[in-house]
This record gives structure tokens, C-alpha cells and sequence, in this order.
DNA sequence: CAGGTTACTGAGTGGTTACTCAATAACCGA
DNA sequence: TCGGTTATTGAGTAACCACTCAGTAACCTG
């Protein structure tokens, strides 16, 4: 992740990384077989650091709806929202023409976390067209912050915190 | 735009495009002079496609708030939202650590947008503070839009563009 | 301490890359 | 038809790429 994001994923090649890690490129092939293999874990880990941040919030939260706010605020914390891991969540996003199995990952991630933010929002009591559009709505949202977040390095994570909260103050029915 | 989309960024060498173009690779350094100022100019190619169509969608509109609407209509027409395009651009957003010309490229075309479009909102009778809200907010909620859609080619159109005229209707003081 | 598994390295290799350079072909105005 | 600009090519080059392979070191178990 550093390495795509000082160097760019274009000249991250296997020989940067393994300097960037100060071991042997033969130690990459070794564990991870491949380029696409090593792309798909780094994948596969930005998933796991959000789904943790996800985890420790939904469980702190009391009610339904605070669950649900917790799943959107985990995906705009300051951890997740950094530059390391938004950029690199970029550039893996534009290898899916050549690397499609990203594509898979991808799309079996957002649908989980789609469906537990309907699930939650559902049990708040929000009717299940309703929730189901806001799910849709604010998925959008935060796919487009984390893009802009990673084209530009000074915006204000508060600020764009904000966005998400503004809109889910006004296109939720009341809430914490 | 085609080589990208389908080899992906990574492939579309300098070699493999000129075979694409059906001509010889010097002739796109005789023109373009490098591979990023090429690429610079795919994504203005891109801003041009989608300026093109605000224009005559806004001046085809009536009112300032249809006018608005047009300006997000136009990002999310079929036209624009064809898989060469947003594939494309998604490629050339994840190289913006390696070439900050698309940075700067981005941030004006952006700016401009979103100015336009709270523009069009004021004169539409919207306080500032909520037109620059809605803007905000709609901005990254196309964002978003572009990135699925470059993710998944059978993600159908309209229903994207009923997730963008939902949140219009939501968040719009009544509208055309 | 023997022996098998795991961790790690260095030296290659064939292929591709962006880009240069010198040359030729086409065009176009005077 | 001349002369200069513009269009287009082919051959070449140094650097870099992902990946292979054969080998060594470390470790761990019985």
C-alpha cells in the first residue's frame, strides 16, 4: 500500500515492493505466488481493516439505527480514510478489466455490506423500499468520497464526514 | 479508451494502442510527445465528451432548477455512462499518484461542476448553504455511480440514474 | 542430532517497455 | 516545380518486467 501510493501501481513492481519491504522479490512469488494473487490479498486486506472498524462499532452501538449509523461511520473513520489505503482501493479498482477476480471480491464485499445496513435500517424500522434506496444512496456516497479522498490528499476528512451525516440526518427517520 | 478497457491500464502499452489506432507507435510520441501527456489527453477527451453534454442539455432546459437537474442528467445519460468511458476514467484516476497533472486536471474540472451546478441551484431560489449541500452531496453520489458502473458492466443504467433522480426528488424544494 | 519442512536468496531469462533517431513520404503554397 | 513544413515509418536501445530455478539457511519434531 505504500508502495502503490508513493510510487503509483504502475511502477509498484514486485522488485519495489520487496525493496520497500527489505526482503528478496523471490519472497512475494514464494508466499503469494503471483502479481495478481499479491494484488487480490492487499484487496482482501483493505476489506478486513473495514470490516474490523465495522465490527467494534455495530457492537458499541445500542439501538438498530445507531448499528446502521455505525456501519457508515466505520467507512469514513480516520483510519480507513487514509491516504495509504483509499488510493490503493483506487488503483486496484482500475485493475478489474485485466484482473477480474477483483471484480468478484468486490462485488461480494459491497453486496455484504449493503445488506447489512438494509438489515439494520430494517429493524430500525425503516420500511423496506425506504431502506433499501437509502442503502443504495448512501453506498454511492462513500464509494465517492473514498475516490475523492484519494485524488485529493489536503480535503478535509471532517468536512466530508459531514456530507455523509447531513444526508443521513435528513433521509433518516430521526435517529441518535 | 478501448485498449483500456479492455487489456486495462496496465497493458495498454504505447505499442498495443498504436496497433489498436492501426498505426505506428511513433507517431503517438510525435504527437502526444510522452505516455502521460497521452494520457492527460484521454481524460480531457473524456471532460469534453461530458461538457458537451451539459451544454445543450442546460440550454435546452427551462427553468434554473431544470437547469440543475440537467447538469446531473448529463453525467449519468447513457451516453456517458458507456463502459469504455467510466473504466477508463477510473484507470486514469488510480495514476494520479504518479502523474499530479491529472490531479490538477480533476480538481478543475471538478470545481467548475460543482460550481456550476450551486449556480444553477441559487438561481433556482436554493439558500447557498443547502445548494452547496446538494451539490456536495450529489457530486460524490455520481462519483460513486461512475466507479460501480466501471466495476460491473451489467449494472443497468436506469436503475442508477433512479438512485440519482430519488435523491433529487428527496432533497429538491419540488421540481420540474 | 537426524531429517523433513519452511524461510529465504542470487543469478538468471525471455519478453516488454517507453522512447530516440534518422530517414522517407506526402502535402502545399509560391 | 521547388522548398519547407508536416505525416509517417522501422530499426534500435537501455531499462525494466514478472517469474523460474537451484540452492542455502533456519527451524522444528521426534
Amino acid at each position: 500500500m505504500q508502495c502503490i501510493t508513493s510510487l503509483g501501481i504502475h511502477k509498484s513492481s514486485m522488485q519495489k515492493i520487496a525493496d520497500r519491504a527489505e526482503i528478496n522479490s523471490s519472497l512475494i512469488v514464494h508466499y503469494f505466488k503471483d502479481r495478481p494473487q499479491l494484488l487480490e490479498a492487499v484487496y482482501t486486506h483493505i476489506y478486513q481493516l473495514m470490516d474490523a472498524e465495522i465490527r467494534w462499532r455495530v457492537k458499541a452501538a445500542g439501538s438498530p439505527m445507531a448499528k446502521a449509523i455505525a456501519i457508515c461511520d466505520a467507512q469514513v473513520c480516520d483510519d480507513i480514510l487514509r491516504r495509504e489505503v483509499v488510493v490503493t482501493w483506487v488503483a486496484l479498482f482500475a485493475l478489474i478489466p485485466e484482473l477480474p477476480s477483483l471484480a468478484r471480491l468486490d462485488y461480494i464485499y459491497a453486496k455484504r455490506l449493503r445488506s447489512n445496513l438494509v438489515h439494520h435500517l430494517q429493524t430500525g424500522g425503516v420500511e423496506r423500499s425506504n431502506a433499501l434506496q437509502v442503502a443504495d444512496e448512501i453506498s454511492l456516497l462513500i464509494d465517492g468520497l473514498w475516490l475523492r479522498k484519494a485524488a485529493d490528499a489536503n480535503l478535509d476528512g471532517d468536512q466530508l464526514r459531514k456530507t455523509v451525516s447531513d444526508y443521513l440526518i435528513q433521509n433518516l427517520p430521526s435517529s441518535a
